[in-house]
DNA sequence: CGACCCTTTGAGGGCCGTCAAAGGGGGTGG
DNA sequence: CCACCCCCTTTGACGGCCCTCAAAGGGTCG
């Protein structure tokens, strides 16, 4: 099966003026917020920021003063040695909120930076406390937010930890198809936008370059997998699952900030 | 070094009744907490459980109903994968938060087993979103938590991802007595209480159990550190801190739920 | 056209996993 | 008190997964 003739790279979207207006707020893909919730999103909001793919959001060591959301475009959180090692943390989609950690430390812990170019609601660090005193339920979907990565943490640290290079691999692709397909970011043949390089994945996994290669090509060998044109294609998910020994579970809707 | 708060007990102590006789409610430990919080914990507080060492406080994939605060003893967070693989994911010491996540998921993700005999206070998760509702200061504690969880998870991947094997031992050493060390588990000449066995170190490092034994032994032979008697003494802590490429933050206090 | 990035493949070696077995310590029962 | 067992630790041998080194090819952009 061929992938059908990719449309025009589409450049991200910038978020519209109001909140009510996002195009993430539609049934099932998050929580659904009330005229309030929206109203308080929409306060909190100081506003918009775009950022070339390739730049840094926020730089390791440095305190960063705002908070983002992920509008539109694909971005990682990542840590570095001293030595130039990095490991990619996790991947960051349209829907994410970022910069939670900053509140809680001295200085960013972790660097973003940015995989395709990035559009970004941009919040105020110094409005978080007031808004937990005011909205409880805020402060819920906020600590909701932070579970849920933790959750994301908890099975990459199983898959550095445990699986081999062809599990990883595997592992990788099923849970960033089933995040972007999510998001309505398939084309509706089986493809979703897939930004990543090779180099990234080996951050990401933990193997070198040349073995992240060579494992990709073994599964795409297989028929399980194929990667063109910042496309993925999951030809044998359930082949690749079983490999991963991944397990679905039933995505709930997360809270949208 | 800190001096011990109390005689380091051989068997864990059990929660007073009124938690601002909490043994850990001194100064520098965790944030202080006024009367008013005091009291909001106090009743927060359903009750205390005992563990005995080896046995599952949460089991994966069961709904857990509880949350808890380890007030003495270790215990450890782990995924398994269907063939038995399992993956510590840290380590819980005195002070720590349990089960957040379980709230924000249908079924816990992970598991929870006492490495020692365990002293535990209970909360009913039932009361979380009431409080979360009366008390913006607890939400942002419980938002802390989170996040600090999560920076520790950060680092367990890169060492994970990154770190060769005797770079994640070292890492493992200097991290868990620093902890310990911070809690007063100390006895006052270099060592601290360090009930691991070889397989739970090789388990959350994701190396065989025999290459785990190799490299301990690999830096014990260099006299950077010690381990008998369920005690850990670091023999040259920048040695270690060295090779694991360990950069020390000063260590905020945390606050005590 | 050249520079650069990303992908791809081969060759060789090393880190770490698996298999195997022995030794020590604590607990239990004879 | 000793025998026995079980768990944990320790060490050696061997093999394999994955890393490093090296180099070629394609695509894009200046």
């Amino acid at each position: 099966m061929n992938p059908p003739p990719s449309p025009p790279p589409s450049s991200p979207s910038s978020p519209p003026e109001r909140c009510r207006d996002c195009r993430w707020r539609q049934p099932g893909l998050f929580l659904p917020a009330d005229a309030e919730d929206l109203a308080t999103v929409q306060a909190f909001r100081g506003g918009t920021e775009k950022l070339r793919a390739g730049r840094t959001l926020v730089a390791e060591g440095r305190l960063p003063i705002k908070l983002y959301t992920v509008y539109d475009g694909w971005a990682f959180r990542y840590k570095s040695l001293a030595d130039g090692r990095r490991q990619i943390l996790n991947f960051l989609l349209p829907g994410d909120f970022i910069g939670l950690q900053g509140e809680f430390a001295d200085e960013a812990t972790h660097g973003v930076e940015a995989l395709t170019d990035l559009q970004l609601c941009v919040f105020p660090r110094g409005d978080l406390w007031p808004l937990f005193q005011r909205k409880p339920e805020f402060a819920y979907d906020v600590t909701w937010l932070a579970a849920k990565q933790e959750q994301l943490l908890d099975e990459n640290l199983v898959t550095l930890g445990q699986r081999n290079a062809a599990e990883r691999v595997a592992m990788l692709l099923v849970v960033l198809w089933r995040r972007a397909d999510r998001l309505g970011l398939g084309d509706g043949h089986g493809g979703v936008e897939f930004p990543l390089t090779q180099q990234h994945i080996a951050d990401a996994l933990g193997l070198s370059l040349v073995h992240t290669n060579k494992t990709l090509r073994k599964l795409e060998r297989l028929g399980l997998h194929r990667v063109a044109d910042g496309r993925l294609y999951l030809l044998q998910p359930a082949a690749l699952a079983r490999i991963a020994d991944f397990v679905a579970r039933p995505i709930r809707p997360q809270p949208l900030i």
